[in-house]
RNA sequence: GCCCCGUUGGUGCAGCGGCCUAGCACGCCAGCCUUUCAAGCUGGAGAUCACGGGUUCGAAUCCCGUACGGGGUACCA
């Protein structure tokens, strides 16, 4: 069992194709194939320089390898189309249609297509190829080589009859093929199109099973007929339901991110992308959702794929990743999370880097399971109190409801004068400490922690409150709690 | 226009003729926990299974039609 993912190095690589290629590559592992690679470069026009890198680098980050393809060797090297083309492997093909009696050359002028086209669409007739070349006589031809007119070889499309195959997932589908015209194979550049080139490729590389979009559905009539041309048994076709935006929209660009590699440079694990995209279209037929890579490539079936579209829920995918952040351990986080902070645009640039490791590490545990993604505005934010001696603070926000200046100030020195005579300083005795004094003052625990903690952290939504006494050390959580203890006494001086 | 595919709560899925008084998850609401925010736990609202006909003792599940959505209709893939 053979499968391929067939990407055009045209663009960002996209997360409905990613979703194609993962589907394709559990697949392959299920059964014990091989899950090939190759590279569609056969419009020249719509090429993009580091589209190629783009589309391995997002493959290699979803862990998707290839058995054969760029940069693994195997027996059906090359795997760029381009490169097959300088072998002539197309050009041959296209010459075995045409000595067949299955395709014809033809010297049309774009000019003279688009005025077809046109006409077509004024009688409100289908729009296609008028097969103007396909019975042009021997004399004819040789007159237009003579001539030197650019050529294109089309396929010759039975007149009558239909077009049946059987969509693994659909059932048989039938076509009539006079719908459907006399379609390019060979482009006057040389290139093949997609319609010949996929074929002659998947037929010498042993593809035994192509699982593609539902946007080609339409066209495989079309690729059967050039199967049949050949004689040569075509693989087993499973459309996959296309993803779509909110609006119901084929999902595109103007969704917003869906290039795949955004998704990683805006903080999604690879784990978490992995898992989501297996789920666009495919279930285990159980109600479990949240699988390894592991279990995904076990319980995959063919059976579990569904026909009909799926809408790319980002606030899902955002939840899945919270679940797989959590599941990370506390080392790893922070493996990740130091080159975030000490990005320029991580922690503030007063802050000096490198960080100390093991000082990131310690505070892990105080935003694990706070995080959805990894935001580094949103990161910098929660953390860059940890490193600074002195914060910015509104003594302002310090009082809390039910409170005033004064007394605020005098629960804080109370605090300062608990953390100094702190035997352990560690959150449990601390908590208990401060629990005994909070009633000692005759405050709610809501209004003594919440002071501390805008005096501790200069905000509002903070974590833990001892865990962050202790990350921030005795000397720092005492100079805090007494400058905020001064500014609100000096506020009301003043006032 | 023509051809093709699809249609289960707001969203992702389960369901493959009786076990469905339609299940799970996200989201939403409420409660618990609680020093804030999360996380976690418990509960709740939310679907006449697009609609109309058939087939059948029995249909979300099979067939036909309609509506709606999507895809295709290139010397693009």
């Amino acid at each position: 069992m053979r499968v391929r993912y067939a990407p055009s190095p045209t663009g960002d690589p996209h997360v409905g194709n990613l979703r194609t290629a993962l589907l394709n590559w559990v697949f392959a592992r299920h059964a014990g194939g091989q899950f090939i690679v190759r590279i569609e470069d056969t419009d020249r026009e719509r090429m993009v320089d580091g589209s190629l890198d783009r589309i391995l680098s997002a493959l290699e980050w979803l862990g998707l390898d290839w058995d054969e393809g760029p940069g693994v060797d195997g027996p059906h090297a090359p795997y760029v189309q381009s490169d097959r083309k300088a072998l002539g492997k197309y050009a041959k093909a296209a010459q075995m249609l045409i000595d067949n009696g299955q395709a014809y050359e033809c010297t049309c002028t774009p000019e003279r297509l688009d005025q077809v086209r046109l006409r077509q669409r004024a009688e409100k007739k289908p729009t296609g190829y008028d097969s103007y070349c396909r019975n042009k006589s021997d004399e004819e031809r040789t007159a237009d080589k003579a001539q030197g007119l650019a050529t294109v070889v089309r396929f010759k499309v039975p007149l009558e009859g239909e077009v049946v195959f059987n969509d693994v997932l659909r059932g048989p589908l039938t076509f009539d093929p006079s719908l459907l015209q006399d379609f390019v194979i060979l482009k006057s550049d040389g290139y093949p199109t997609y319609h010949l080139a996929h074929i002659v490729d998947d037929h010498d590389m042993g593809i035994t099973h192509v699982l593609r979009s539902e946007e080609w559905i339409s066209s495989t009539p079309r690729h059967v007929m050039v199967y049949e041309g050949f004689g040569w048994e075509p693989p087993a076709f499973v459309h996959l339901s296309i993803l779509l935006g909110p609006d119901r929209a084929k999902l595109s660009k103007r969704h917003g991110d869906t290039a795949l590699l955004e998704f990683r440079d805006k903080g999604f694990l690879p784990e978490t992308m992995f898992n989501f995209l297996s789920l666009l279209g495919w279930s285990a037929g159980d109600d479990e959702e949240v699988m390894t890579r592991e279990q995904i490539v076990e319980k995959f079936s063919l059976d579990g794929l569904n026909a009909a579209p799926s809408i790319f829920n980002i606030t899902k995918l955002e939840w899945m990743n919270g679940v797989y952040l959590r599941q990370l351990p506390v080392h790893a986080l922070a493996e990740i999370l130091i080159p975030e902070l000490e990005a320029p645009d991580g922690l503030p640039a007063s802050i000096s880097r490198p960080l100390d490791r093991d000082y990131v590490t310690e505070l892990v545990p105080l935003v694990h399971e706070r995080l959805k993604v990894i935001d580094r505005e949103e990161l910098a934010g929660m953390l860059a109190y940890f490193f600074q001696d002195e914060i910015e603070l509104d003594p302002a926000a310090v009082v809390q409801k039910g409170m005033n200046e004064a007394a605020t100030a005098s629960a804080l020195e109370s605090a300062a004068v608990a953390l100094e005579s702190a035997e352990a300083f560690e959150s449990e005795p601390l908590e208990e400490g401060f629990r005994a004094l909070c009633v000692e003052l005759g405050l709610k625990p809501r209004q003594f922690f919440g002071a501390l903690r805008v005096a501790l952290t200069a905000r509002r939504v903070a974590p833990p409150l001892f865990d962050t006494m202790v990350a921030l050390g005795r000397e720092r959580s005492i100079a805090r709690v007494r400058r905020a203890a001064a500014l609100l006494l000096r506020d009301q001086a003043v006032s």
